[in-house]
DNA sequence: CGCTATCCTTACGTTTACGTAAAGTAGAGA
DNA sequence: TCTCTACTTTACGTAAACGTAAGGATAGCG
């Protein structure tokens, strides 16, 4: 983290070929609210990101390969994400000790809620993989039953 | 397994709502060849489908809905199982050994295709879960913090 | 044999997640 | 300042995975 130009804005092609997807897909997440676009744009001017930007586009795709969920039910989940990258500014402004505790304490809600069901897919996941091992197991027996 | 009408035939309706899905999925995943679709039965007769044939659809859904795969590469995953399937049928005519060993030695590479991209796909959520988890503390050590 | 629920086929409709084309603009470099 | 490339918006296109409706046939029951 932070050689020296770590903060340079990068274009749209640039983000989409460093995550490997495309330029319209991102304008599509930006389209449907998935990324939240920066406001303060003005009409036919380049869009431009940062690096934490290149991070939130790689996480949401990432989610939705992982995960395999509509982009709706992402952008529900993503609430979270959305949610902590607003906090980190709040937090500067945040001076008393139960406003940081209350913002830190939505943080951990997100985080949680994103974990249950990654946690949750693991689980099926690894069952699947277990019952397929068995599978393969019982084949193998078979085979060395042809071997008696 | 085996009560006493393990093998009553079963009619799409059925089969639908065991498994949780519709009618018209079950048709359409006949259409596009993922499910065989029994092939002597006549012009406007009912489908019927046995136990076994309910475990085939049960195990589509459920590789859709864990790996997220399009149908198409499901279809190809899945040569695994129809072709076992298929197998089962030979393996009463296949009275040679080394025809017997071919047919288990299919079989095993079937389920080791599925099992790489099952095995792949857990190990990356697994990743994911690591971090939600580490982030999860990071955040509990700064709520801690706060409490100084 | 008749009734009724469930099934059949055919076919058009729908949503999601982008692809793609057109016509014009921004902005970094010579 | 000019130029060229990558960007902009707008808008129509599309593939996948079903939903849904119409019109008719089937099969289990009484």
């Amino acid at each position: 983290m932070s050689t020296i130009d770590t903060e340079r804005p990068l274009r749209i092609g640039e983000v989409a070929e460093l995550i490997g997807t495309t330029t319209r897909t991102i304008r599509y997440y930006e389209e449907i609210g998935l990324l939240p676009g920066a406001a303060d744009r003005e009409q036919g001017k380049h869009r431009c990101y940062t690096q934490a930007d290149v991070e939130r586009v790689r996480e949401i795709v990432r989610l939705r390969d992982l995960l395999g969920l509509s982009l709706d039910q992402l952008s529900t989940l993503l609430e979270a994400e959305t949610a902590r990258a607003e906090l980190r500014r709040e937090w500067q402004l945040a001076d008393s000790v139960p406003e940081r505790r209350r913002i830190l304490d939505e943080a951990l809600d997100h985080v949680g809620t994103q974990l249950e069901l990654v946690h949750g897919r693991r689980v099926e996941l690894e069952q699947l993989e277990a019952e397929l091992i068995a599978k393969r197991e019982e084949i193998r027996g078979r085979v060395a039953e042809l071997d008696d």
